[in-house]
DNA sequence: ATTCCTCTATTTGTATACAAAGATGGCCTA
DNA sequence: TAGGCCATCTTTGTATACAAATAGAGGAAT
């Protein structure tokens, strides 16, 4: 049990991405480490990590809270996204093999099924998400740019970005699920304009269905 | 003294950034404490945070060493630095105050003086390199978009990019100062797409640069 | 009653101690 | 002599102890 610091890191942070801990919640060093069995050090060590990253803010001598996003920060993030997800498609086209245009449209399928089925939205929709990140994920493995994967990860790692399908409306998931189609149509013809012009459609619609619904509550 | 960490955390940053430590060097966290006369928690809590900036490269229960960048590493950096820079002109265009026009222009005023000025490489290039700082990073503000913001930073956090000018031939400074002149003149004229062309030639053109002095080593 | 101040309790920041994992070097064997 | 194994030594990871800073409650003065 060589790395507690890593297990806390990782605990704290689904908490935070699940939603269950929120709203600028504070986060004691202590009470963590009590509730966790273990000591202050490798839970301060985890809270720095997830500081780097944006998930919680820190204040000096004052304790780390969960970071809070409001319209002007989504829209700054689905922003960025269109432009780095899209230059990912812009790099991936030359590259993508035949198997990995297999894969993506493996996972157009898949997502397209599981929109059919007439199971109930709370069991539907994280299978949805699931898949939906698998294939942005592929696209930037595919660019082969690790740094640029990593500057998209900083950007989705805000709770309502992973949960975005939670509120789509049905047309609005419709509309993604083609707009995945389309892009894997695009890349297979080998077209980089084309792939990348609908991944920056896709992702700026997506700002408009989480930023209506945000701005409404 | 209340924070020690933030303290040895920039001293160790500007370190590596000035090229004082580099060639994937060890950083001992006992070495480093005692030489700072402080304990090992504080170094342990700036490495880490150096870490997450991709300063350094840390593997488990084997400790840091100074990170290295090759050729395609360098690739990467300024092609996205040529993509968010040229958006943060973009953005910065229409948002551009008088005064803030003004500003730029002086730093163009400056730097071109420097430029003429008959002092040695050692006592030019420095002081060229922190305008030129100040020049990018003030687009960067204007365009009001903190996470941009954020994404750059950690991109040109890497020694080779903020000593850009040390490896410039006299025309490709000369070049450098018209493009700064030029986004200026296209900021002014409120062409944001203008402005952002330029940018991104003028980051691109730095790329070659530095690309082919370090592959040339 | 309100404001300001002080005192205390809580919480973070740093130091030190100890445990565990890696690296190093010498010795033994083939 | 070369290669592998064991012991030791170094270095990191975690726990605990202590110091410094902040927040909050309560009381005094106006």
């Amino acid at each position: 049990m060589a790395k507690i610091a890593s297990t806390v890191y990782e605990q704290i942070r689904t908490a935070i991405l699940s939603g269950e801990l929120s709203n600028s919640e504070r986060l004691v060093e202590e009470d963590l480490a009590v509730s966790l069995g273990i000591s202050r050090t490798p839970v301060r060590e985890a809270l720095r990590r997830l500081a780097a990253e944006g998930l919680v803010d820190v204040s000096p001598n004052r304790g780390a809270r969960v970071a809070e996003w409001d319209a002007h920060d989504l829209r700054e993030i689905f922003d960025l996204r269109s432009i780095l997800e899209s230059h990912a498609c812009e790099l991936a086209t030359p590259r993508a093999s035949a198997a990995e245009i297999a894969f993506l449209e493996n996972i157009c399928d898949e997502m397209e099924a599981l929109a059919k089925t007439e199971l109930s939205s709370e069991q539907r929709l994280p299978a949805l998400a699931a898949k939906n990140r698998i294939f942005h994920s592929k696209i930037i493995e595919i660019s082969n740019s690790s740094r640029l994967g990593l500057l998209i990860e900083t950007l989705i790692h805000v709770p309502i970005v992973m949960q975005t399908y939670k509120v789509y409306s049905p047309e609005a998931l419709e509309r993604s699920l083609r707009h995945h189609r389309e892009i894997v149509t695009a890349m297979k013809a080998g077209d980089e304009v084309w792939a990348a012009s609908v991944m920056r459609a896709h992702v700026l619609a997506a700002r408009e269905e989480v930023l209506g619904q945000n701005e409404a509550e």
